[in-house]
DNA sequence: TATTGTTATACTCTATAACTATA
DNA sequence: TATAGTTATAGAGTATAACAATA
């Protein structure tokens, strides 16, 4: 009998494993997860957003979100335009290059998930995910929560 | 038939939102990530570790272990001291208060985990766990390095 | 000459607070 | 008065590089 802590043990090293990794591909492309994951939520919600819809978003305060707009907008991944009604705000979208990027990414993670599961068994595969939706479950109803979802 | 991309977002999903919690949790304890990882290098390998010990396996430059353990003394979780032989090493040891600190760590890890999985059924559980085994060693197959494993 | 740890410097991410422009 | 976004400031974590002391 395998016990909790084990399995907790193991969940928190495939977290560190995936998290690094994420990290050193993103660094290769010139891009920090932040940064990234502030992507991410432009492609999810649609563009253009607000900086506040960003922040919102992203749980973070507008002064970060500033921070990480200035440089994705310096390497060329999205631009800053006013908004059309309200002067106050800053709209942010793709440019080019950064909807290249975007596409780009989407197709690395089909690959790399392929390539993390398309070997396992499927009746495995299926409790693997049934019970990761399990885990999820219980921290929501162990009053952890749940972020917006802003993944890939 | 589940997809493969989908399994990845629920295990990118599980990664944030552990580690959010993490972060959260420690912060209650005005620990932070990093500085938590340092104590349990210091705990699996055994204490007293040098810097350079702790640099290696925390895989950070020696300057960012001056930073870790520079907050850490602050707070009194642990003390530097010279070392007996070489006299340009220093040795990192727990306080008392540092050595609470990790056994309170322990029990309540081992409390959360109870939480998490004490419910998941047996059969579903243990193939849950060897899943997970399965994607850490895809994983160092294909050439992801699992770190050395600086868990709680 | 090589290693240990520090100081110096810089960049990213994050926060709070003060401020400007606009609603 | 309230909101959107900026600047100012600060702290954590990270890196490289220069340096001192010691091996």
């Amino acid at each position: 009998m395998i016990r909790f802590e084990e399995a907790l043990d193991r969940l928190l090293r495939l977290t560190v494993v995936l998290n690094d990794d994420m990290t050193r591909s993103l660094a290769r492309e010139g891009l920090t997860v932040s940064r990234t994951q502030l992507l991410w939520v432009l492609r999810r919600h649609g563009e253009p957003l607000t900086h506040r819809q960003l922040a919102d978003a992203l749980d973070v305060t507008a002064r970060t979100v500033t921070g990480l707009v200035d440089g994705l907008e310096a390497d060329g991944f999205v631009v800053r335009r006013p908004h059309p009604t309200d002067r106050r705000a800053m709209l942010v979208a793709f440019t080019e290059r950064g909807a290249d990027l975007m596409r780009t990414m989407r197709a690395q993670q089909d690959h790399f998930a392929r390539l993390l599961f398309e070997d396992m068994p499927a009746d495995r595969f299926e409790t693997f995910v049934a019970a990761m939706d399990d885990v999820l479950t219980r921290l929501e109803s162990v009053g952890v929560p749940e972020p917006e979802t802003e993944k890939p």
